[in-house]
DNA sequence: CTCCGAAATGTATGCGCATACACTCGCCGG
DNA sequence: CCGGCGAGTGTATGCGCATACATTTCGGAG
């Protein structure tokens, strides 16, 4: 690595201009075959390897797509990381006395969301970059993302609204996951409404449900509100009495929900009532997560409440973890692989042509009717 | 996006010269606090986004570091791919009947690997491309990657020899999680033999378990030889008949180490003894990854075998999969966030000084000790 | 053998930025 | 009053490649 080769070394070994160099790379068909065989010795001899930078910079595209995540290990640059431990033995033998599973990004299917993309990329020839818009310098790095790409994927509230806007005067931009949404840029949805809507439905025409409690997830949460949306439209069109407000809400996490869990047993044991869910737990429990619903399995479990024979449950994602509970938990799967790809999808067709109205792909999604809800 | 802004348009627009425009954005301290104020304005109102493909050529370092992993879905460009499924009705509503759980980036951990990079890369500014070597323009694309990066992780066996020496001339590279091995790269490795003979030490020394045997992988799987010589190692000092080749091997799927099983559970049962366990199942399964050892899980508990009463079976990896099961699995679990970080820092160290000689770290692995080994 | 068009190759330029170097200007000490 | 110095800014150049356009070569047809 001295200096890597560039096109003129290859140039002058093969006895040739850089033009036939280019050419050789790009447009193979256009060169005799004779000198391209030369070429390509010379390349091999010199270990050449194309600058990336540079053809971007002539071609005016760089061939990449770019995905932009939310910080979901909620790092904070503020926050001193820990250096990485660097033990001086190679191996720890450790007993491990169970305890809450460890956070992954996979809990979050991010990993799922790339891999669409990269999939959907690697089909047409580009290459995918991702970038986690997390710490201080999160504009900044967003920014240089955009810069590098042909065109960025951002997973929705990842990036503030104006830095988006800024970004999107350079790079097509896809929001993916969003909430229903009338901006100017290209949406992939995941049907959440529509998604619980089924579920509820099955519940009460299947299982002959009446008394369902909702329970949300954050304020903020725009999935959390579209599924309790989907919730109600279900009860209403039931005849049933239609709530405003979910009985209770989650933080999301399974930890949380445990807790909340507990709370609401207690209410229902001691017959205070306060929590929103009244002096008896429903007959069904229908979570706006996954993770939510796996806490209430803990504890309800744990307190001798069956379920589905005293209480039914129900989540929302699809999470590897609902597949492993027991019972199993009835969830609506979302479609995180074809996230991604439909993404990367959606930028090509922006690219390829720029001036077409902003679309919205609203992705279908699966109800796996499981034993949590009572199904065999 | 008309077309982009540049330097020249920000330049013009705060009545500067490019030269400017530029300090503001690498070295602000060189400009007035006036000037800089100016040109901000200019940059927001234009919106203004540097060209990433113009930056890495002029500064002959992109900022990006690469991470090449295999095609673990093992698409092949001649099989056509399967269309998006793109269907009217937005929801599916579908009864899971069970079967194999769905194999998942997530199951061989990738995923990790990359959230270690992205983390690490992100520390000190530099962004993470990942690549997939797949499909037949495999050398291509690896190629296209190395062009675009200042260094590049690969993880062992994804790319051929040749083509990493070719790679390797322009861009640093590091190997990670291949066998030790005395190549010019950097290595990262994990302590694959070390952390099998520590669990097979525990599983002679504190349950007195002798008759043990191990379900090794794939012929050409580095790991799982490694493993294997862990497993001798113990035996070894143990004073126990070390055997030369594993009992048996599995291709490292669940559903592959479900048949393996059967099939030996059939030849114990009828006596034919044609397995090379011999007439009866050992007394410990140490098995060469997680997937087989709950594939052997599987048909063990189906067939009324106690584990860990009857036999005592451990994997390796400590995949998420080995919490939940039941009883929950003794493994090895490999630090593969800790992969991905220490690979990027290695990179960055390389960068830093490239003549250094080409170094291996050996990360430390951890014995998770659960139940199917018989703790508590 | 000549001439013409197409195929093959070479020449020249610009992509957008960083940066070495030149330059201006205000300020200080002499 | 002059020379010098440093902060702040401008000018010019090159990074490595793709490609438009110019030029050469080649393969026939005449």
């Amino acid at each position: 690595m001295a200096k890597a080769p560039t096109v003129y070394d290859v140039a002058q070994r093969a006895g040739v201009s850089i033009a036939t160099v280019s050419r050789v790379l790009r447009r193979p068909d256009d060169v005799r075959e004779r000198t391209r065989t030369v070429v390509h010795e010379a390349i091999r001899e010199l270990g050449y390897v194309p600058s990336g930078a540079a053809r971007g910079l002539a071609a005016r595209s760089t061939g990449v797509l770019g995905l932009c995540f939310p910080d979901v290990d909620g790092i904070d640059e503020a926050a001193d990381l820990p250096d990485p431990v660097r033990v001086g033995e190679s191996v720890e033998v450790v007993r491990d006395v169970g305890g809450p599973v460890t956070a992954r990004w996979s809990n979050l299917y991010l990993g799922e969301v790339m891999r669409g993309a990269e999939l959907e990329a690697w089909r047409t020839g580009h290459a995918v970059m991702i970038g986690v818009a997390r710490g201080l310098r999160r504009a900044q790095a967003v920014n240089e993302l955009a810069g590098r790409v042909d065109g960025l994927a951002v997973l929705s509230k990842s990036v503030p609204d104006d830095l988006l806007a800024h970004i999107a005067r350079r790079v097509p931009v896809v929001v993916m996951a969003g909430p229903p949404q009338d901006d100017a840029y290209d949406h992939i949805s995941v049907d959440n409404r529509a998604g619980t809507r089924a579920l509820v439905d099955h519940l009460i025409a299947d299982h002959g449900l009446r008394d369902l409690a909702f329970v949300g997830g954050p304020f903020d949460s725009p999935d959390a509100h579209e599924r309790f949306l989907g919730f109600r439209d279900a009860l209403g069109a039931a005849g049933l009495e239609v709530p405003d407000e979910p009985a209770a809400r989650s933080d999301f996490t399974r930890a949380g929900a445990r807790d909340l869990a507990r709370r609401m047993l207690e209410d229902h044991v001691t017959g205070r009532g306060t929590g929103a869910t009244g002096h008896a737990l429903p007959r069904g429990l229908v979570c706006s997560n996954d993770q939510t619903a796996l806490g209430f399995l803990d504890v309800l479990t744990e307190a001798g409440v069956d379920v589905p024979g005293d209480v039914v449950l129900t989540g929302f994602d699809g999470i590897d973890a609902t597949q492993a509970s027991i019972p199993r938990l009835t969830t609506v799967c979302q479609p995180m692989v074809e996230l991604g790809r439909a993404a990367v999808e959606l930028l090509r067709s922006r690219l390829a042509d720029p001036s077409a109205p902003a679309a919205t792909v609203n992705l279908p999604v699966r109800v796996l009717l499981r034993e949590s809800c009572g199904c065999s």
